[in-house]
DNA sequence: ATTACAGGTTGCACTTTGAAACCTGTAGTT
DNA sequence: AACTACAGGTTTCAAAGTGCAACCTGTAAT
């Protein structure tokens, strides 16, 4: 029987997970992107328990997905804010969403719609790309073991 | 204080996470996505134990991103298989995929590359896109609650 | 009758989660 | 100086979820 640790460490879903994969830690992750910075802002935005809240932030910074700052502020004030490398997030959680929107809400129900201030256009889909930024075909692919390599950049 | 269910109610990523956010089902569907259909297989491949992944399978069969058929063969043996809803995460495993790739193997060290059979290129990103098939920068947006208009499509 | 196998269920120890109470540093008020 | 308020936690403990092992079931081959 293949050891869980073994499954995990060569892929890439399964490390995600590792960091995201529980009820919460996308949630607050998601109210960070809506500008949320604050140990009570994420507690009462998403009803979490102190106990439960403390301990993802705690490893979200292990993980180096939020900053956590000190404040200039009376107390121990601090704030928790997305590296870049959280900020990279964003197109998980816009997965997400428009496939919420397509299959749990329905395309006439989407309770949020992100919009495109320069096209006025909403987000609408999301699609996987070379590097070019040419759309791929997820019907017609192969998959290789390791590294990629030059001539497929 | 806001409650788990209200917060949940209207946000596409709760619901998302409501459904696969754990340790174990995006890896089903990982695996479903190269070619696993059976019990033995998932449980094997991802060293699962047998009640746990019966009870996810149920679930992914209720949410009818699995649909499970009954096979003829001896005894009473199923296969699992993805329906049209659950081949639609395929971008969100994708994204997954490519954010760890990004930071935490390195783009060099990414353990597994998919490659567009047409073009001989490797997916190389996840972007998101107005209905068009336009990119969008998720710099330049705006939200707003309720369903789409016309005039955003 | 016995064995083999897929696909489970059941029982029980162990771990994680969650609600509530409590703690701490700083500042403003009495 | 004592008291209060507030953010950001930690501690406690009961309830829920996880995971291993043992057992069960239907079918067919030996």
């Amino acid at each position: 029987m293949a050891k869980k640790a073994d499954v995990n460490a060569f892929c890439g879903v399964a490390q995600a997970l590792m960091r995201m994969g529980d009820t919460w830690t996308l949630l607050i992750v998601r109210d960070a992107f809506f500008g949320m910075k604050r140990f009570s802002e994420f507690e009462k935005s998403l009803g979490i328990s102190k106990n439960i809240l403390a301990a993802r932030l705690r490893k979200l910074v292990d993980f180096d997905i939020f900053e956590r700052r000190r404040l200039e502020e009376p107390g121990q004030r601090y704030e928790y804010t997305l590296t870049k490398k959280g900020r990279d997030l964003w197109v998980v959680l816009t997965a997400m969403r428009l496939w919420s929107d397509k299959w749990v809400f329905g395309e006439e129900n989407a309770p949020l719609v992100a919009i495109d201030t320069a096209t006025g256009k909403r987000v609408a889909k999301v699609i996987a790309a070379d590097a070019d930024g040419n759309p791929v075909d997820p019907a017609r692919l192969r998959w290789r073991l390791g590294a990629p390599r030059a001539n497929e950049e």
